[in-house]
DNA sequence: TTGACGCCCATGTATGCCCATGCTATCCCA
DNA sequence: TGGGATAGCATGGGCATACATGGGCGTCAA
């Protein structure tokens, strides 16, 4: 499979009467050069946030589980938990989207999202959420330093 | 073959009077894409769920089935199994289904079932039960998240 | 005759679709 | 270099449609 460009940055943006929010053009760009107008979302195991992504990211998922034998608790936990739990939710004429109920009390969501990318995937934050883990991850990272690994030639600028 | 739309997701729909379920408009797209307004189901033999997919997964299980000795027991064994307790079901004209009361009990449906999405197929389940097997599911993966370790991509975070 | 089942129509609500507006950053030209 | 023009993007709101759900009627089989 090609190498998919990855999500960077973060956007806060707002979340409207409705229940919308226009997800950021960088991220929607990606998301469509995978061949559909929508992202796939669930909540997150680690934190009030949703974790999201594109085709391409749901079929590694979809792989994953597949990938076990179909009579067994692994893959049944793994559907459950990843499949079952992941909504497909198409974007709008403008680039928005709409969170379940669910998700968005997840999250904490009300007013703004924040969409932070991670790469291969991204994730959306209650705003104030987001940079009290921000500020945890750099101290961490600080902490960690030499850690970091280099499998190959990521493109990691 | 080419890479089908997987069934996602969860969607809770009311079981009528009459014993009518509304099949989720995105999974009835993946099975009228396949061919047949129709679904397969059977009882699950992991739980109390009702197991059930399109054409393509019944193909495959017959795939499967077909791909044993004729005259070894163990075909036999799945053709009794897989083929012999499924069931074709076809959709009214609003796209919905009545399971056999068989199935019903099975899955100790009343009220209301839950439809949840596996990949290549799809479970029907009580809602509180189905929750209760989700956070299982959930409390499973993430341990086996902690010890294998995927080098090339993330997973779920 | 009496259900069971398939087929058809009705309705409220949620959802997606469409058009309109305003902001901002960039570019172009004087 | 300053100011205006322009295009991309986030945002708001109205409207049509799809969807889930409920109920009626006819048909076929025990």
């Amino acid at each position: 499979m090609k190498f998919a460009r990855p999500f960077l940055s973060t956007f806060v943006n707002k979340v409207d009467a409705k229940g919308r929010v226009s997800v950021p053009a960088r991220f929607r760009d990606i998301l469509e050069a995978q061949g559909v107008r929508a992202l796939y979302a669930r909540a997150s195991t680690s934190g009030p946030a949703i974790v999201a992504g594109g085709l391409a990211w749901m079929e590694q998922l979809h792989a994953e589980v597949a990938a076990h034998d179909p009579s067994s608790e692994v893959h049944d936990d793994f559907a459950y938990a990843l499949l079952g739990d992941t909504v497909e939710l198409s974007l709008d004429g403008e680039g928005r989207v709409g969170f379940p109920e669910e998700l968005m009390l997840h999250a904490g969501l009300d007013g703004s999202a924040a969409f932070v990318g991670m790469g291969a995937y991204f994730e959306i934050w209650e705003p104030r959420a987001l940079e009290l883990r921000k500020v945890q991850a750099r101290r961490a990272t600080a902490e960690r330093r030499g850690q970091l690994r280099l499998p190959s030639r990521e493109g990691t600028k």
